[in-house]
RNA sequence: GGCUCGGUGGCAGAGUGGUUAUGCAGCGGACUGCAACUCCGUGUACGCCGGUUCGAUUCCGACCCGAGCCUCCA
């Protein structure tokens, strides 16, 4: 089955064919890691993951570079608000992010580059743009020229003329044209900083991911992505550093997705109408926030809400249902995962809400099926569960709702079920509802169905 | 102002020139001691106005409304 892909820069959905023949290379911008990740954060990570486990199943070999910005404004400002070292700071929030991504079952990319280990490929791309006449050093600046790329702006579709109509900055004194762009700028002395040709000082934020992806995926790499907002400038700006410099291609296939609103508004830091994924795992499983981030399309926009989240928390509880009546059946089936419809869903660029409709009708063939369909049935929705990602790491405890942690054992629980059955026979109904009762108060719900009583903690 | 992109049933959200998206919530019913689970059934949804068409939510045009980018931002 062949994936098809919604490409940025073409504005249409094409088939995807890697440069290398059985592989594929992806990139995808990573955080600045100044403080806690926020949901709309997660969108892109969890989206991305999703692409990463589907060109698996495509391809034997796929490398995945998300980079770590530990060096930026807002990074040298927490530390200096807070007292702290830089260090301190981005390995703090370095840390924190893993674990957070982690929690919404996100695998960990292949490489993971840090700006401030890659300084030198920074300052050898800005050499090399200097040298070919795409770039200019002023008043301890450099500066990349717009004007000398006459495709700049293809991306995000505008021309230079669009983009000063819309100036609404003050422009620099040392810039040529309104519209170039910081390679490199000269350092405080306070603030961190990298001998170069022009000085002590650091890399612009664009240059970073440009010589990153040179560095460590080559001239041309298949997939680039990230949120909607980084089209422009900072990947267009992408382009222009490579292509004048490298030559070629740069990015096969850009995609972007949507950003999460929250009441109707973009969430973001600078507005303040956040929620941290932190936060939000205190209160929902890390798999409710990845089913809800994957409830729409990525190229939607979703309105993030509690809501929502608890529409998700009802609808995995349902599919966890399912799983918990054949939690005995052994699997020794393999899955062909040509001609499933929900792999060719997610081959369509990425459609994962209809992916998740037919997970819904696979758990309704599930609950109708015979003895002999059930192992290959729940084959099926496992395999679709995994590559959504939305599968507990530990299903035991979804199923179980956390065995093993303080309270009433398992052994106490399936005597007072032995006992109710026996007070149900009885027609001692009192005595059943009284065991139900005091069950309830331990966290642990009954299930009556014709095969018996099965139970789990809430 | 310039450039993009949207407006689908209570909520979330796909998709399509004529036929059921799907889920959550609700309602009715079957089953069950009750409940839960499961099953069956259930909603005159496609911003407004024109146009094209035998037929438009789906194509075209205008309008209204909303969002994003243009400045760090997933």
């Amino acid at each position: 089955m062949t994936l098809k892909i919604y490409n940025t820069l073409s504005a249409t959905r094409e088939e995807f064919q890697p440069v290398v023949p059985g592989e594929v290379s992806m990139y995808v911008c990573g955080p600045t890691v100044y403080n806690l990740a926020h949901i709309g954060n997660a969108r892109p990570v969890v989206v991305f993951d999703t692409l990463f486990r589907l060109l698996q199943t495509h391809y034997d070999k796929v490398t995945y570079a998300r980079n770590i910005t530990d060096v930026d404004d807002k990074i040298i400002a927490a530390a200096r608000e807070s007292g702290r070292t830089i260090e301190s700071v981005t390995e703090e929030y370095t840390r924190k992010y893993r674990e957070d991504m982690a929690q919404l079952n996100a695998l960990p990319p292949t490489i993971e580059p840090h700006a401030t280990h890659n300084i030198g490929a920074m300052i050898a791309l800005t050499e090399k743009l200097i040298e070919t006449g795409h770039a200019y050093e002023s008043q301890g600046h450099v500066l990349f020229a717009v004007e000398s790329m006459p495709e700049y702006g293809a991306l995000s579709k505008r021309s230079l003329d669009d983009m000063l109509a819309g100036a609404r900055v003050e422009v620099a004194d040392y810039k040529r044209h309104p519209g170039d762009f910081v390679l490199w700028k000269p350092a405080a002395d306070e603030d961190p900083g990298w001998d170069s040709p022009w000085g002590r000082g650091r890399p612009g934020w664009h240059l970073e991911c440009s010589a990153m992806i040179h560095e460590h995926l080559g001239d041309t790499i298949d997939i680039h992505g990230g949120g909607r907002d980084l089209i422009f400038p900072h990947h267009e700006n992408e382009i222009a550093q490579s292509r004048c410099a490298h030559g070629g291609e740069y990015v096969r296939y850009w995609m972007h997705n949507a950003y999460l609103d929250m009441d109707g508004e973009k969430m973001s830091k600078s507005l303040g109408n956040f929620k941290t994924v932190r936060d939000l795992l205190g209160r929902y499983r890390g798999e409710v926030l990845r089913f809800a981030l994957l409830s729409a399309h990525y190229r939607s926009p979703l309105n993030f809400s509690a809501e929502l989240l608890q529409q998700a928390e009802n609808t995995l509880a349902s599919l966890y249902g399912a799983l918990r009546e054949v939690q005995d059946i052994e699997l020794e089936v393999d899955v062909n995962l040509e001609g499933e419809p929900f792999y060719e869903a997610l081959n369509d660029d990425l459609n994962t809400p209809v992916a998740i409709a037919e997970i819904h009708a696979l758990v309704k063939e599930l609950n109708k099926a015979g003895a002999a369909d059930k192992p290959m049935l729940k084959a099926r929705i496992l395999a679709a569960g995994n590559l959504l990602g939305i599968l507990s790491q530990d299903p035991e405890a979804w199923l179980q709702g956390g065995a093993g942690d303080e309270g009433i054992g398992a052994a106490d629980i399936e005597a007072l079920i032995a006992e109710r059955q026996q007070a149900k026979l009885d027609k001692n109904y009192a005595r059943a509802d009284a065991i139900r009762e005091e069950l309830a108060v331990q966290g642990v719900v009954l299930e009556d169905s014709r095969e018996g009583t099965k139970w789990r903690r809430e």
